[in-house]
DNA sequence: CGACGGGACGC
DNA sequence: CGACGGGACGC
């Protein structure tokens, strides 16, 4: 209550989040002993005792406001349970709800200690550790993957052993990591003993073992449904689910009076094919456009058996992986009376394409980024990322959001101006490219 | 016409 | 149990 600035006292209680304490205290302890008790911590920028409106009175409640989060952590692990005046009660510490919230529940460590960051693509869990652990001993930390193929996601957790760990991490890592607070796992707020005194959360268990397969879900199946809002003709259908071997069944469903109703069911001799068919084709805009949506369906066989199951699953998961890291990858480990796939001739265009390249790396400085004009509407990311990533060091394909353009970044100018020069006007799956031209095209990019 | 992002965990 | 004030920027 003392100065607050005034701008501040209504609406930057939170600015930066967490940075204000809830102290709970005895109803002897003034404005000026909590100051003096809280300020080794860090910059206090206001203090203030709640008082009954009548008789002004303390209630043994104050907020004490630091200007960053991590002082007001430290201040809370440190003063938590402390005796601040002889003869006094111990004080409680916490961070304070923020103003908006209407919840009463106490802000615990769990909700405080947890991180989420975007990292590079290549960045193994042993990478995420070294990097953040400068802030504070690590509990754990986990990159999220894809659950069949590992690949990263490039996201991913850190778990601190104390608040002010992440709030350090959070507010002095490098920006382009986005570290923010993680928003805890489970809704159902762990019953923890939270009883008076200095007892906070206590973490110990789970050295943090996760499984990238999950072998449990009997999702997979021969049979796929395609539902359309397009009117698709039978023969445009077949073409589309044509893209590998092995199929079985193709069939629009029409109601009884012969009206499609948006849905076609397909087969296939194997699952490796279905979900092959899957992948490649659930949300592939067909006409551009018209996303389609494909699924599996149940096609009436067994798989209760845990042997079968897993079989499945293994090949599904193969399956995965050989649609997401090319053929080469897969190679390994080809289950017995499987069928190879034939790359997809998913592009049709009137560029003669020179053969794929790799990407740059996720974390590639951008040197050029070319900006694209979708008509009519634009292409799949893994058609564009095909098709631009071919004249090298392609970074990154970017689309704006309910927008028809989007944005190629480049780790090398001549490759950027080669993709501009061969794809500018051309036509791929029935759509135009138009590429901007003059300044637009030369800004550099702020990774 | 067509201009600047992205973010979530096995129950 | 223990949760949200007093006073008034500067145009």
């Amino acid at each position: 209550m003392e100065e607050f600035p005034s701008k501040q006292s209504t609406e930057n209680l939170d600015d930066p989040p967490n940075s204000r304490l809830f102290v709970v205290t005895s109803r002897s302890i003034t404005e000026e002993e909590l100051r003096e008790s809280f300020s080794v911590f860090g910059d206090i920028q206001g203090v203030w005792v709640v008082k009954d409106k009548q008789t002004k009175e303390s209630k043994g409640i104050a907020y004490v406001k630091f200007s960053k989060s991590s002082q007001a952590c430290l201040a809370m692990e440190e003063m938590h349970g402390k005796v601040l005046v002889e003869g006094t009660k111990p004080v409680k510490v916490f961070i304070a709800q923020s103003r908006s919230s209407t919840r009463h529940r106490d802000v615990e460590d769990e909700e405080l200690t947890r991180i989420f960051v975007m990292i590079p693509k290549t960045f193994s869990e042993e990478d995420l550790k070294n990097t953040f652990k400068e802030y504070g001993e690590i509990e754990y930390c986990v990159i999220i993957k894809n659950k069949f193929t590992g690949e990263s996601k490039g996201l991913g957790y850190v778990r601190y052993y104390k608040p002010s760990q992440a709030a350090l991490a959070i507010e002095n890592c490098d920006k382009t990591y986005r570290a923010i607070l993680a928003e805890p796992r489970s809704k159902a707020a762990s019953t923890e003993d939270y009883a008076g005194g200095a007892a906070r959360v206590d973490y110990s268990a789970d050295p943090g073992n996760y499984q990238v397969i999950d072998y449990r879900s009997g999702e997979f199946t021969r049979c796929l449904m395609m539902s359309t809002r397009a009117a698709l003709t039978q023969e445009q259908i077949f073409s589309l689910f044509d893209i590998v071997p092995g199929m079985e069944y193709c069939e629009l469903q029409r109601d009884a009076y012969g009206m499609t109703k948006g849905h076609a069911l397909i087969r296939y001799s194997n699952l490796g094919s279905a979900v092959y068919a899957k992948e490649k084709l659930n949300g592939f805009e067909y006409p551009p456009g018209n996303r389609l949506a494909v699924n599996f369906v149940d096609d009436g066989e067994d798989r209760s058996s845990p042997v079968g199951r897993m079989a499945m699953q293994f090949v599904a998961a193969q399956m995965m992986n050989a649609v997401w890291n090319g053929p080469s990858s897969s190679q390994v480990m080809k289950p017995p009376g499987f069928s190879t796939v034939s790359p997809m001739p998913r592009i049709q265009t009137d560029v003669s394409l020179p053969p794929l390249k790799k990407l740059a790396p996720p974390d590639s400085k951008a040197k050029e980024r070319l900006f694209v004009v979708f008509s009519p509407s634009p292409l799949p990311l893994d058609v564009l990322e095909d098709v631009f990533c071919r004249y090298g060091s392609l970074i990154e394909v970017h689309l704006v959001p309910g927008r028809k353009v989007g944005y190629m970044k480049y780790a090398d100018k001549q490759c950027a101006d080669d993709a501009m020069a061969a794809l500018h006007g051309r036509i791929v799956n029935g759509g135009h490219l138009t590429k901007g031209s003059g300044d637009c095209c030369h800004d550099t990019m702020t990774p």
